[in-house]
DNA sequence: CTGATATTGTGTTTATTTTACACAATTGCG
DNA sequence: CGCAATTGTGTAAAATAAACACAATATCAG
């Protein structure tokens, strides 16, 4: 069932429950899923169309109410392997959304995830529902308050992509350079010198040469590399405490 | 499912859904403040005798739940102000544990915040109840998961203090450079080099020499210092994207 | 009041990291 | 076979971070 209907199903009976719901001090919680792809050279978000009828024809992200015996992540978990049939792909909580007046319906206080994933292994199970991956730079006017979501969900991802190696759950796992910076350059938002990107990947030793080049490019063809995981957390500098302001 | 069917389905089974509704999609909602000092040259955490049977003489976070008609950070503010008189501190949400079993008395999701705060400030009213700040690196064994809920609090204050000026929350208004260097050394559990220390801030330029000196020490005083966080935020760095693996 | 003790205040040198930047080599295509 | 597009490569300059020592100033003990 999706989130939507979930949640129409919990408004309907919201008046009957509001003054239980005073009393017993719970509210209904629920997860967002904030689902970041890379294609066409852009950043895109997986968005569905919002069947509620304040926001009928807006779109929304994927979520749906935590169960009473279901963990937040579990949750988050099970939202994306509906969605795209994924188990296996990156998953991070964000942050928890609450404002009384939120959602429409009454009290429902929500938790953001960020996953990642490869839109080209999961195109098959998209068209099924009204689905669609949206360039985020784009994307405005979503549902509830799911923008703000949505921007804090790309503030963190931008931040963390600094630090760690999250960038290569959204290329496949064959790629190239210049696949690799355009991802960069497109989840920053910005542009980066080719050379000194090369050079910082190179110096990590974290991306192994597996002697293919691209095929059917019209320009000298560059090399495929894959991403070694072990070889990262050995080279990855060990950040001791400076002040960074 | 369509809409319309969901909808059929909810007026026939009014008093099922209500119920399900009740029992199925809600929960007790909480929150739990991480309250940080600074004493001693210790960074401590205000910790209160938990009440709960089975964790009976165990000390816990600052919690409570969450009203029906409260936002998040409203019922930290008001946690933080029962507690500690104190209505205008930093207060930063850290993140959500929701766990199935995390709470022995039935679901249970919590929304952890992080706050700072000076104790110097603040004495008076932490004697009324069983309240006491532990030092943090001594810390171990608290009620529920508040110990994981601590951790992780530290982790991510370690993280925002290189990067924001956080720390002087911690500090009285007037302090000399070995109490922030201390303050830094507590937080970040690190020995750091002086005289670099000391060029660090000057360069940035947010403190605000005061022409006052310290009393009462027995050794050469030093000058006392304020923050001045409007110079700071002209002067912090526009940190352009990189990668920092 | 004098010497011992403790800590402040201060600059320079070196190493490391980041930035800026140009040209030859390879492929597809017409 | 020449044109268009892009890969692959290195070096010099600039900025930042790290290491490090000694004179000045206060309290305290006698």
């Amino acid at each position: 069932m999706s989130t939507e209907k979930t949640y129409q199903k919990s408004i309907k009976t919201f008046k009957t429950i509001q003054l239980e719901v005073q009393t017993t001090n719970q509210v209904a919680l629920s997860v967002d899923c904030v689902i970041f792809g890379f294609d066409e050279n852009k950043l895109k978000v997986l968005l569905i169309r919002s069947d509620l009828k304040k926001y009928l024809s807006k779109w929304s992200l994927l979520g749906d109410l935590v169960k009473p015996e279901e963990d937040l992540d579990t949750a988050a978990y099970r939202i994306l392997k509906q969605r795209t049939g994924l188990d296996d792909v990156y998953l991070e909580q964000v942050q928890t959304f609450g404002k009384v007046d939120r959602h429409p319906g009454g009290r429902v206080v929500t938790v953001a995830f960020c996953s990642l994933l490869n839109i080209q292994h999961h195109r098959l199970k998209i068209l099924e529902h009204e689905l669609h991956w949206h360039d985020v730079e784009t994307v405005s006017d979503l549902a509830f308050d799911h923008k703000q979501i949505l921007d804090t969900s790309l503030n963190q991802l931008r931040k963390r992509v600094q630090e760690h190696p999250l960038g290569f759950s959204l290329l496949p796992s064959k790629f190239s350079l210049r696949e690799l910076q355009n991802l960069y350059e497109a989840i920053l938002n910005t542009k980066l010198d080719r050379r000194n990107f090369r050079k910082k990947f190179f110096a990590m030793d974290c991306l192994v040469d597996i002697n293919e080049i691209e095929q059917n490019v019209p320009h000298r063809p560059g090399k495929l590399y894959k991403f070694d995981y072990n070889k990262f957390e050995k080279k990855k500098k060990k950040k001791w405490p400076g002040i960074d302001f």
